[in-house]
DNA sequence: TATATTAGTTTACTTTTGTATAGTTATTGA
DNA sequence: TCAATAACTATACAAAAGTAAACTAATATA
């Protein structure tokens, strides 16, 4: 073919930060350390255990890291590490073409 | 909250480009016009439906162009829009970020 | 007439992802 | 004794995403 391109690492990024929660999740976590509840909370519409699995993932391939905290209730501080960093500029340019793209669908509304 | 963030552009953004196999398409379109039959061998464990699919959501967001010529058997040409051209920086990103991973996943293997 | 071609569609599934709701653990304070 | 709290886990189920394999249309060529 023409142009031969490789995609693989497209799909192998895709394996790690796929999925419908992960950016929000990282998005969430570049406004610094949450707790569990705060990012049930900022998130929205997640469920604790779609949460729950998603954060173990991320802290499995490095990007999130988790910390417990002995208090009563025991508290957990979840941080994006700086591995999770280098995907800032990414996540930073899906939320402004998201806020891009609404405007653009709104204005076309009218 | 301490830190109110806006995550619903960023899921606004997943509802349009999110899923297994966007990133992929878009960023095999970003080394020219491809037919059908070239995306599913650029893109390689695809099948025709979901190609399929995800090309008319795809269209159907301004993202990507369809064009029909009629030879025979005809064929047909898919193009990056202008508009899905604003997502490039992103689709680079992330396909970097994948090849960056990947060698740190080797080389923690040693 | 039989075969090949491109760009899909159809059917019948299986797998993955996601949901809602309730329960668990440990401890504090009313 | 009872409720409240944080951070989950468990269960049962529904919906979305994905697969494989066969099929379609129109036409050209062997």
């Amino acid at each position: 073919m023409k142009n031969k391109i490789q995609i693989q690492p497209v799909m192998d990024a895709l394996e790690i930060i796929g999925g419908k929660w992960k950016f929000p999740i990282l998005y969430s976590l570049c406004g610094g350390k949450k707790r569990f509840k705060d990012l049930l909370e900022d998130i929205g519409k997640i469920t604790p255990k779609m949460l729950s699995a998603e954060l173990k993932s991320l802290e499995c391939n490095g990007l999130v890291s988790r910390k417990a905290i002995a208090t009563v209730p025991v508290t957990v501080e979840y941080e994006i590490t700086e591995y999770g960093k280098t995907l800032e500029p990414v996540l930073r340019h899906i939320q402004k073409w998201g806020m891009d793209h609404r405007k653009k669908v709104i204005n076309n509304l009218n």
